[in-house]
RNA sequence: GCCGGGGUGGCGGAAUUGGUAGACGCGCCGGAUUCAAAAUCCGGUUCUGGUAACAGAGUGCGAGUUCGAUUCUCGCUCCCGGCACCA
């Protein structure tokens, strides 16, 4: 699922002489806990011992918490330091929420078909599924080291037939249920990868994969039928707790919009009627012409014999543009007149049809009425070949734009004038629908969803083609095994690498017939889209999950993983759960209940100061996209120490050469930049809990952050301290600092604020502030001369979450022979969260001026007495005129004065 | 262009039903320990002035509301992410 590869080598490179070490870490050795031992032996203590294994036999009457991460694409370079990072936010969650009672449901898998284990196989010979499998291993061990609580008894493999036994079978309920069909339809093929492409998979005319020219080809292709679900899809985000961003692109992605079909006549002809859509049926008297995508089947048909040259010269030259040029030619619009005219049916004024690239042919009729006044794309077009303009709605009075699309009172429009703009679309549908001229229409952006790729690793469809068309197997067939290739090759020509695979081809059916099977496979998305389904009852043989545990588990309570797969992802998951739960599968309308995002995790900070051919520096406000904005010419980027910069105003310059000004910034992590950091070795020199602290430490879990691998120093050292504080240096048992004493109000006082707010941000996953609030407890504790040991361990039941390898093994040295990994959570007692005394602000027109102490329950008056005589404090008041006291119980005195 | 998010010390960040800006950590400076170093511990660290007490300035820029604004309102600006002729 996560496609990103990154290297796992960290080197360091030269720059005009100097070596930049970004991040050697085996050079210090770390001296400390024994932190390697420790996390060993607890990994495999929780793996032997099973502890987060919640098997078959659950206490149903608890209530349940399913916590998910996006499985990862195991790709050959294994995590980087951005995986981890949703991985220990899940499991911190998933941790804290078995302590607090839950039966929890934390699983992980392989998201493991895809291209480049099929590109890899292409230049070795390796089979996919080898690949795929040693990758998987190195995953498995990668996450494991960093002691994550998985309920590794459920693991799925997308990869696995008897996972994909049932990627197979949803396909039949699709195929079932009418929403899979096939279509001849342009699509992406790329020659260098023998494949088509799915819109996305290509940029700018080049594959995502590779970047490989691509062109445009039609192939026979499986379809799903997601637009009739675009309507559920869109109002079922409304009852999401996702972010609204997410939310709002996968609406810009359905993009629903609401109008009308309107029927023109062609005048002076028998021809067709031509239908367009228009969201702005109350313009329709300033239709001033009318445009055709180039691709409209009617052009033949109307085109003058005077015209057709023309067109035909424009409709060449359009299809061979690609959908870059065409959208980077948008400045220009171009088109051609075709001759003919069409009668508006409002007023019967007949009116020039051209056509123009500018209209798609694959939305709404492919065919537009051109209102100039009132869209600005037809503004552009009418005033690059001097068509009408008219306008229906009255501008603002100071209106100085182009066209308006405002709302105002409808003029020129016979019998919609007056009206606003809703009032005239709703009267003009009903008169169009009235006079059989058109009638309202829904349109959507979202397209049905091309389901099938010319490729070998990815699920077989369960179909086969006889005589009478396409039919599924049954399902006592499946899973439809993928045949042994002895070559990866893609045969050349649209049909897959399951073509030349000859023996599984060709089948005789039971009646007797002679079939041939289905040579697409499915793409990468199809497994992704139900596997949460799976992990609630992975090993079942007789269906995809049993109902009765669906209904316990689902919806997913918490959904962790990357905002890269805000649409399509998140979109076809929601589109498969939604047809299952119409055919009555599962139960939920909904899979995923809240969702978060993981911010990006970038490299470390970097200077870049730019240089001249002439090796003269120049200052950053000169330079846009490595080349230097007065005079155009090429820069060279030149890495530049901390040591050489200073901040000075806004930015950092040279400290040498202080007028030039250079650029700081952190970069996305890349191979290419050699900024890459890789979560083995950070583990190695700090450990898992260091690392993982460190992580959730860097800032809030949503945010976009540079990494330092100095910061995991400060981790690092915290969890020294905690060792340090419950472990004798030379014996290696419990320090003699624990005693069994009962603790001081002061020392409660302590626990419980830390409790407090350790519980609340752990609820609302501000993990960086609840790291910093045990920081400060261990800061305050290292002061006492003794720590009662039930401070201790609520303490480390606080700790073990987020840092659980060292909380297990302190929780060992108090004497306790199970895991915590079931201890109750500490409760805050609120008696201890009050304090006798505070301290309060005193201002003076707004200004501090002194603090005082004050007992908590002391009264107005007398707080704002003692304020008053406050020495500070009487200096600003004296001699001037007191006109307003305000005192904010427990929090602020100010003074307002006058002279 | 449109949609979404953001701008706070040298760095990551903390503080928003408006109430002591800079918690916690990194880095840096000073000290202790050490033959020395690493590690560790203690102190300091927004800027300016002052030995200090304290004073002035300060949360991208400019206005406004308020006793009081990082927080609310208006305008601007820069950065990041997404979409991009969807009629």
């Amino acid at each position: 699922m996560i496609p990103v590869g990154f290297i796992n080598i960290i080197h360091g490179f030269t720059v005009k002489g100097r070596l930049f070490e970004p991040a050697r870490i085996d050079e210090k050795r770390m001296v400390g806990y024994p932190f390697k031992e420790i996390e060993t032996k607890w990994q495999t203590h929780w793996e032997s011992h099973k502890t987060f294994s919640i098997g078959e036999d659950l206490d149903l009457s608890r209530p349940k918490y399913y916590v998910l991460d996006m499985f990862p694409y195991p790709s050959g370079d294994g995590l980087h330091v951005g995986h981890p990072e949703g991985y220990t936010a899940s499991d911190i969650i998933a941790r804290y929420k078995r302590m607090r009672g839950f039966n929890v449901l934390h699983p992980i898998g392989w998201d493991a078909f895809g291209l480049p284990a099929e590109q890899y196989a292409l230049k070795t010979g390796t089979h996919p599924s080898i690949t795929t499998e040693k990758n998987i291993q190195r995953f498995r061990e990668q996450l494991k080291s960093l002691g994550f609580s998985y309920d590794w008894d459920r693991e799925v493999n997308t990869t696995d037939p008897n996972y994909y036994r049932w990627t197979q079978w949803i396909f039949k309920q699709l195929f079932n249920r009418g929403l899979a069909y096939q279509q001849e339809k342009p699509v992406w093929w790329c020659e260098e990868l023998g494949t088509t492409l799915a819109n996305e998979e290509v940029i700018d005319g080049k594959s995502e994969v590779g970047g490989y020219p691509c062109i445009r080809r039609p192939l026979r292709q499986w379809v799903l039928k997601i637009t009739e679900y675009a309507d559920q899809l869109l109002d079922g985000l409304d009852e999401l707790d996702w972010p609204t961003s997410t939310k709002e692109m996968q609406r810009n992605w359905i993009g629903r919009s609401e109008g009308a079909e309107i029927d023109f006549r062609v005048a002076d002809s028998d021809a067709d009627k031509i239908r367009v859509y228009t969201t702005r049926p109350d313009t329709l008297f300033g239709a001033t012409y009318m445009v055709l995508a180039p691709e409209h089947e009617l052009v033949d048909q109307i085109s003058a014999a005077g015209a057709r040259a023309a067109v035909d010269r424009y409709r060449d030259s359009a299809a061979k543009k690609s959908e870059l040029e065409r959208t980077e030619l948008q400045k220009q619009k171009t088109g051609v007149f075709t001759g003919a005219h069409a009668i508006n049916p409002a007023n019967g004024k007949s009116i020039p049809i051209w056509i123009a690239d500018y209209v798609l042919a694959g939305y709404g009729t492919g065919a537009i009425m051109a209102v100039p006044a009132q869209d600005q794309r037809d503004w552009e077009f009418a005033g690059t070949y001097d068509l009408p303009v008219i306008r229906t709605v009255e501008p603002p009075a100071n209106f100085d734009g182009e066209a308006y699309t405002g709302d105002g009172k409808i003029i020129n429009s016979d019998f919609l004038d007056g009206m606003t703009v809703e009032a005239a679309k709703a009267a003009m549908i009903e008169w169009l629908e009235a006079n059989g001229h058109g009638e309202r229409k829904v349109n959507y952006k979202l397209r049905d969803w091309l389901f099938s790729r010319q490729r070998y690793w990815g699920e077989p469809f369960p179909v086969v083609f006889t005589d009478a068309g396409a039919t599924t197997v049954e399902d006592s067939e499946l899973p439809v095994i993928l045949p042994e290739l002895e070559e990866f090759k893609p045969s050349g020509t649209p049909e897959g690498p399951l073509a030349t695979a000859k023996d599984w081809l060709d089948i005789t059916l039971q009646s007797g017939q002679v079939a041939r099977r289905e040579t697409n496979t499915m793409p990468q998305w199809a497994g992704s889209c139900w596997y949460y389904l799976r992990y609630i009852d992975p090993h079942n043989p007789d269906a995809l999950v049993d109902p009765e545990k669906e209904r316990y588990w689902m919806p997913v309570d918490l959904y962790i993983g990357g905002a890269e797969h805000a649409v399509l992802h998140l979109l076809y998951a929601r589109f498969w759960h939604k047809v299952l739960y119409d055919a009555g599968i599962i139960s939920s309308p909904e899979p995923f209940a809240k969702l978060v995002h993981q911010g990006m995790i970038l490299g470390e900070l970097e200077f870049t100061c730019y240089r001249n051919r002439q090796g003269e520096a120049v200052s950053a406000e000169h330079v846009r996209d490595g080349t230097d904005t007065r005079n155009g010419e090429e820069l060279s980027p030149d890495r530049t120490a901390d040591s050489e910069v200073v901040k000075l105003g806004d930015g950092f310059v040279l400290s040498e050469q202080q007028d030039i000004a250079v650029e700081a910034r952190a970069h996305k992590m890349s191979k290419s930049r050699g900024n890459v950091v890789n979560p083995d070795e950070v583990v190695a020199r700090y450990g898992a809990d260091a690392f993982r602290l460190y992580e959730m430490f860097m800032g809030p879990l949503e945010q976009v952050k540079p990494w330092n691998t100095n910061g995991v120093d400060g981790t690092h050292r915290f969890l020294n301290r905690v060792w340090r504080l419950f472990v004798d240096n030379e014996s290696g048992n419990r320090s003699s600092k624990i005693v069994d004493a009962v603790p001081s109000d002061s020392q409660r006082k302590t626990l419980h604020q830390t409790i407090a707010k350790v519980t609340e941000d752990i609820e609302s996953m501000r993990f960086n502030t609840s790291i910093a609030a045990l920081m400060e407890f261990t800061n305050t504790v290292n002061k006492w001369s003794s720590v009662p040991k039930e401070i201790a361990e609520q303490f480390l039941l606080l700790l073990a979450p987020l840092a659980p390898h060292l909380a297990e093994e302190l929780w060992e040295k108090l004497g306790h022979n199970e895991t915590l990994a079931y201890e109750t959570w500490p409760e805050t007692l609120a008696q201890y969260l009050k304090d006798d005394t505070l301290m309060i602000a005193v201002q003076v027109n707004g200004k501090l001026r002194a603090q005082i102490e004050i007992a908590a329950d002391l009264s107005e008056e007398a707080v704002l007495s003692l304020a008053r005589s406050d020495d500070n404090v009487a200096r600003y008041l004296d001699g001037k005129t007191l006109r307003r006291e305000i005192y904010v119980p427990g929090r602020i005195v100010n003074f307002v004065v006058a002279n």
